[in-house]
DNA sequence: ATAACTGCAAAACATTTGCATACAG
DNA sequence: CTGTATGCAAATGTTTTGCAGTTAT
């Protein structure tokens, strides 16, 4: 899943130039770098991250051109922004993937995806009650997984709960 | 529901108790003022907003005193933190209110709150298949609302998709 | 008394902006 | 050619940190 097969890359930046060229902004080489550093992973890079992934594919680009590009990217929404409680926004390729949701394990980062149809309901059913078109949903579930190599196996910093209203 | 019953307050305010004393943390009073501050809302607010509630409520406190509680408060869950897309936290109390999600409106920043049961499933579905001990989750849900004085109604700024791959 | 907490200002960090230069149309 | 996009560096806005002085225990 992590390498794209050259036709939908193909694809990917066709989709690009037509929103381009329909909102009259230039194709220029640092933007559809910019396309393809995020198309080449599925992983959740920051802005920085990608800016320095892109220095050391040798693709000279400015830290304001990455973040102004993936502006237009999330505007066509070929790429999608998380906000995984830091401040510290995470961008990820999102033509052709499924949309789907997030489990993060708070002792080793660790992210998985999921999906599950009733969300769907549930946002339709909300869309209804409140009168809302709604364009798009996010979930983040926080947890501790139970993997051995895990953080979270030397548990000292036990969540310690404020049970003791009466202590 | 904005203003909270003294006994409420109470409770609260000896939870901290508890967890500072547990914690071997000092009872100050900015801490408490803190916490009172935020309890007295149903807002989410941001640091910078309840520092400035607080100074003009005439309690000396610095950011840095805010940001140090509200840590606290979050650790002992009389608090909760929302990133809600941009790059500020919001906080909101959290003892003895429901868990929500939210629905927020993009044009106007108006914000919904909402509870579905079948989030719970989909968290123990979830937390099964991954082997997850869930603590808890953040569901946002973006749309546009359809107030007639939201700026939604002067909707120039239409999407503009990018459903010409072909063009 | 004394170790932890506070306020302040500076630092750190992510992101945005202004302006001179480069380049796509 | 022309105006838009870029790179750079400086500005912004939020949160964190270091340190001297203050205070709860």
């Amino acid at each position: 899943m992590s390498t794209l097969p050259q036709q939908k890359l193909d694809e990917v930046r066709s989709i690009f130039e037509a929103f381009l060229k329909k909102r009259n902004k230039r194709q220029t080489p640092e933007r559809f770098s910019v396309l393809e550093e995020i198309y080449k992973t599925d992983d959740h890079v920051d802005a920085d991250e990608l800016y320095l992934r892109l220095k050391q594919d040798g693709t000279r680009v400015s830290r304001a051109t990455v973040y102004n590009t993936l502006e237009l990217l999330l505007e066509c929404e070929l790429v999608v922004r998380h906000q995984f409680g830091k401040n510290q926004a995470k961008y990820e390729r999102a033509y052709s993937y499924w949309q789907h949701d997030h489990l993060i394990c708070m002792d080793c980062n660790e992210l998985f995806e999921f999906c599950d149809p009733r969300l769907q309901s549930i946002q339709e059913m909300v869309a209804e009650i409140y009168e809302f078109e709604i364009k798009h949903h996010s979930l983040n579930m926080y947890g501790h997984c139970i993997r051995e190599n895990c953080p979270n196996r030397s548990s000292d910093d036990e969540p310690a709960k404020a049970e003791a209203a009466g202590e």
